[in-house]
DNA sequence: AAATGTGAAGACGTTCACAGCG
DNA sequence: CGCTGTGAACGTCTTCACATTT
């Protein structure tokens, strides 16, 4: 709480200003108001309010300020943030001034979209190369990038510079490549493999399975059902304007369903947890 | 809280285990939980303890009994808890129990390859029909599914019992889209554009966003580069066996960084846990 | 007057440590 | 004795409400 630094005189001297270590909760928005705040730059936007950008993202004034408080931002009192300027900010906290490299390793099924995917180019990411195991694969060109041998990956990221790397190997593959990858200085994961990696302090791993969301998204299903007794369809209203409300979800109590029996179900493997968004239901109709 | 049914006799009767309404951060984890279970199983493991369970979820063990004592798990004291029994457990809770139809909105790249995820079948899954916008891609068959037009939805929505929705749109469309689904009865979405969703309540809404994820960690990225001053490569020690320590992360004094333009923060920098998983570190070697 | 920035309160989640049971 | 289950302590995140500033 009290733990600020001396903000005295803000930035003054010449290399003042470090990172403040955020909450990780702050981190894993600011890429959100990120994009919203993007979006109102296209649209001719010059300033926002707390209350506008917290709509566009998502998230609800308060925390969006207290966010933005986080960083030492600078809005205005009685007019609102400098939408040019706060881009600026979050750019420079999410170290995102400078184009980053990273490699994808596993050009399978998911792979192969990841390595197509046009949303990282504006976003601060280049994908600089591409491995795989599978003699098969070897050579194949995608997206103007040819897929050489995981063994060469220490090579490319010295060239490169590659300090990131995304994993969209099987599972069974995956500890494998990231311990390769950590060994040839990788410091950051992102992991589409449906296991848990093992991987030393000081290197970071988030996790994408979308299994795992489809998962949480059935439990939910699982709960409205019990709770309106009716799987039936129903049509509900449309979102725009005053959305109307459906499940209550309070201390409402529990509905009663079935059991299965002896029975040992489908499945095998799935992942991690999410720290992204949940439901949203505000008023405005989005674009 | 102390919200339990009367789990008296566990599921003895007929009608009688309710779900409990778990904390979000359970239900997140559960998965995770199943996902090792189903390992554990194959590899002949009748009962597993909660530290060997939570090891291979990823988590600690007090966070695993907590969970699992949500759902009035059965475990046995001085022994652990019972495979299978447990793998049941989950699953009727998530809803798993039922082979779930959900439909992909969107064929372009990245809904290209989600189609053809193998990953979904095995978990509970099944993805009944695909959909697009663009003419040119409709008829166009994917893994044994036609590309239908998104107009054709309720329909086919209402044959196949949909009641979860998948948007791999541009983030352009994906609103209206999402209007549609909700009003053809669909109450889960999983959401792979980059763009807030709104729906009215007790429609629930989970995003996946790849750009994301590499931005948060480009900020540790940016962090850790701050810390060591060196953004040099470093090949550090490998993962296997006794993993090697990496970056200390302690009280170690923050590194400066320049800004960019005008702007001024300041402060001192520091680790930071996370909501999700962060980086592990054991000793056990992963597969 | 309008909107930011922030203490304080509350909700939620995690971790500890041990009682209690097998 | 080993391991689960859980009360209690602790820490983090969210929300409220208002003083503060332009």
């Amino acid at each position: 709480m009290s733990q600020h630094r001396p903000v005295g005189t803000p930035g003054r001297v010449g290399a003042v200003p470090a990172l403040p270590d955020l909450p990780e909760a702050t981190v894993a928005r600011l890429p959100e108001y990120l994009r919203a705040l993007h979006n109102l730059a296209e649209t001719g936007h010059d300033t926002v309010s707390s209350e506008e950008l917290a709509t566009a993202a998502g998230v609800n004034s308060a925390k969006l300020r207290k966010d933005l408080s986080q960083l030492g931002s600078y809005g205005t009192r009685g007019v609102g943030y400098d939408v040019a300027l706060l881009i600026d900010q979050i750019e420079f906290v999410l170290g995102l001034t400078q184009c980053r490299a990273v490699a994808l390793v596993g050009v399978g099924n998911l792979g192969h979209a990841l390595a197509g995917y046009a949303g990282f180019a504006g976003r601060g990411f280049r994908i600089a190369a591409l491995f795989d195991a599978d003699p098969a694969r070897l050579g194949e060109v995608i997206n103007g990038l040819v897929v050489r041998h995981i063994d060469e990956f220490p090579q490319v990221a010295a060239e490169e510079s590659i300090a990131i790397g995304v994993i969209a190997t099987p599972a069974t593959a995956a500890q494998g490549v990231a311990d390769q990858l950590v060994a040839a200085g990788v410091t950051s994961i992102l992991n589409f493999a449906p296991c848990v990696l093992v991987v030393p302090d000081g290197v970071d791993v988030r996790k994408v399975d979308l299994a795992i969301e489809l998962q949480i998204l059935s439990f939910h299903e699982h709960r409205k059902a019990a709770l309106t007794g009716l799987p039936a369809t129903a049509g509900s209203g449309l979102a725009p304007a005053g959305a109307g409300r459906a499940t209550s979800n309070g201390s409402s109590p529990a509905g009663l369903t079935a059991l299965p029996g002896g029975l040992a179900a489908t499945g095998t493997t799935e992942a991690a947890p999410t720290g992204t968004l949940r439901s949203t239901n505000a008023e405005a109709v989005g674009s």
